[in-house]
DNA sequence: CGCATTTGACCTGCGC
DNA sequence: GCGCAGGTCAAATGCG
């Protein structure tokens, strides 16, 4: 009984996380295009292999990671920047997505009116998707870029200095969403962190924006991390860790904004002072079977291309 | 004292 | 029009 009830609420999770205009099929086009050293590996025939580098099914609801690996994509799961085309495929494929996950596992019985409702719910939001709605036309087109960490701390640093401004409790969770702004002045960058609901060790940060502005240097000393010394073969460019951007501005500019399936800054820097973050040091280090990426514990986030509301951008 | 956080109020969009 | 939910504002408060 147990067991089912956990069933679930992962697979709630991810029907939740996936399923969600800005979430669905992005994710998953992150994590098949990930960059590397002269590009990208390609997407759909790396699936599994780019989750098991980074040992995701270590901090992944074991659900979402069957998901993620299950090859029942989008026919094409190219990014584009137009909202429309990355929307298109999210919502209905996201739904036999999900189905399939639990089918692949043995927990078919989990298929019970409660995850029809789901479906049915997902459906709903499907339909709500396709119709065109009217957007605030103040409501920037910025990209939108997600992380999801593990971590028990919510806010995470990633060398830039950030300023509450707002904290909303959030609809069927029992976890808050706080807002933040980029405290440098003439920079609108904002980030949402709010925890998930099905996993309360998973961290979602949204990215909103662009810094206009380099990254400001912390009196905590940060440092970035060589690949090398997180277990990489160098298939990541140095200079996308040294950069003083986070990683999904740096990929913006170097791969035309496509997203990407990548560790992001909050994991590599950490203090070398030993001042502000030594137990998210600690918590990040998780001690691990099967990789040297795991060991260190440096590969626990998953960046999820986070697009704008679809935004009525020809009017 | 300056800056960050908290938190209730307010605004806006959307569905019914 | 009303209610709900997400997002933002701003005064009060806390902290170094």
């Amino acid at each position: 009984m147990e067991k089912i009830e956990e069933t679930k609420a992962e697979n709630s999770m991810v029907n939740s996380t996936f399923s969600d205009q800005n979430w669905t099929g992005l994710g998953l086009q992150g994590i098949l295009d990930m960059p590397c050293e002269g590009g990208t590996i390609n997407q759909k025939a790396s699936l599994g292999f780019n989750m098991d580098m980074f040992g995701i099914q270590d901090y992944c609801d074991p659900s979402l990671f069957d998901l993620l690996r299950t090859p029942v994509m989008p026919p094409h799961p190219v990014v584009s920047e137009s909202p429309e085309i990355i929307n298109t495929p999210a919502t209905p494929n996201s739904l036999s997505v999900s189905s399939s996950s639990t089918e692949a596992n043995d927990e078919q019985q989990t298929k019970t009116t409660a995850e029809e409702q789901e479906q049915e719910q997902e459906q709903e939001k499907a339909k709500k998707l396709l119709k065109p709605k009217k957007k605030n036309p103040k409501r920037a087109t910025e990209p939108r870029f997600a992380f999801m960490t593990r971590s028990e701390v919510d806010h995470l640093d990633d060398g830039y200095r950030w300023r509450k401004y707002g904290q909303k409790a959030v609809k069927n969770s029992p976890f808050p969403r706080s807002y933040y702004r980029c405290t440098t002045p003439s920079c609108g960058v904002k980030k949402r962190v709010e925890r998930s609901s099905d996993d309360r060790s998973i961290v979602v940060t949204t990215y909103e924006g662009t810094h206009t502005h380099p990254c400001p240097v912390t009196p905590r000393g940060n440092i970035a991390i060589m690949p090398e010394s997180l277990g990489f073969s160098g298939n990541i460019s140095t200079s996308s860790f040294v950069h003083p951007q986070p990683p999904y501005q740096q990929f913006q500019q170097q791969h035309h904004q496509q997203p990407y399936f990548h560790n992001p800054t909050p994991s590599l820097r950490f203090s070398t002072t030993n001042s502000s973050f030594p137990t998210f040091q600690e918590r990040q280090f998780r001690p691990s079977s099967s990789s040297l990426l795991r060991d260190n514990g440096l590969l626990q986030d998953m960046i999820v291309p986070s697009q704008e509301r679809k935004e009525p951008k020809e009017e």
